[in-house]
DNA sequence: GCCATATATTCGCCAAAACAGATTTACAGT
DNA sequence: ACTGTAAATCTGTTTTGGCGAATATATGGC
């Protein structure tokens, strides 16, 4: 898949319009920044499909990573246009009861990101 | 397909993921209503095609649809959550050129949707 | 270098979704 | 009833997309 695809709102569409990617994309909005440890716990999700979900959202530059010793972290790419913050700030307010399990597991992991370790020893599901 | 699945963004984003869906919608949200024959020859697709993508966004209630003689009007249907409202409109204004032509075509068939025959005889393609 | 942990990627498979074309239903005029 | 136009639906095919499992790459501590 080349670089070059057109920046169109569809495909801002797309990558919203599956569940693992939609709620990874509003974990990351309300939180800040998450790392894919973090996620697969919040989600209840194995890592691959964590990670393959991230890397459709990363090329769409939806999302921007950055690695930290051996984590790597993802937050709302910063070019990413206004009207699409809005909509998911939007989204976080009118569907909160939704994303809550997700709120909750990730707030529940030991200490804000920056501490030693953001999660305990992987712990994965199907 | 049931009526009871339930309301989640994801659902959205689902129906707006698809060019020739997204399209429309955003046609429709910026004209207010327009019948079929006008979004045929606006998005310049067959006729089977629009009706089937239109179906779907019925079924989503994104839109809702009213037979007028031999014309069905679609417009966004009145129970359409506010944050879809406002990010359509947003859209609208951020990727304007993008839906430039199909806006010109729309706006070039004869005369406003209420006159007699809204397009002329129909023109469908591929 | 070796090992453990974190993350990314590849592969083959299956299911969902879009398509073109043909057909059907609904309405209006005569 | 018959014709023409508008719109919806059905059928079979093709494409897309998600998945699990295995594998590969990167980092840190020893």
């Amino acid at each position: 898949m080349t670089d070059t695809l057109a920046f169109t709102p569809i495909l801002i569409f797309k990558c919203l319009a599956d569940e693992t990617r939609a709620r990874m994309t509003l974990l990351i909005a309300r939180q800040g920044e998450l790392c894919v440890c973090e996620l697969t716990a919040a989600l209840e999700l194995s890592q691959p499909k964590i990670s393959r979900h991230l890397a459709q959202l990363r090329q769409c530059e939806l999302l921007e990573d950055e690695r930290r010793g051996q984590w790597v972290y993802y937050r709302l790419h910063p070019a990413l246009p206004d009207w699409v913050r809005q909509m998911l700030d939007q989204v976080l307010t009118a569907h909160g009861p939704w994303l809550q399990a997700n709120i909750e597991r990730v707030e529940g992991l030991c200490g804000p990101s920056g501490t030693t370790n953001p999660c305990g020893p992987q712990v994965a599901q199907a």
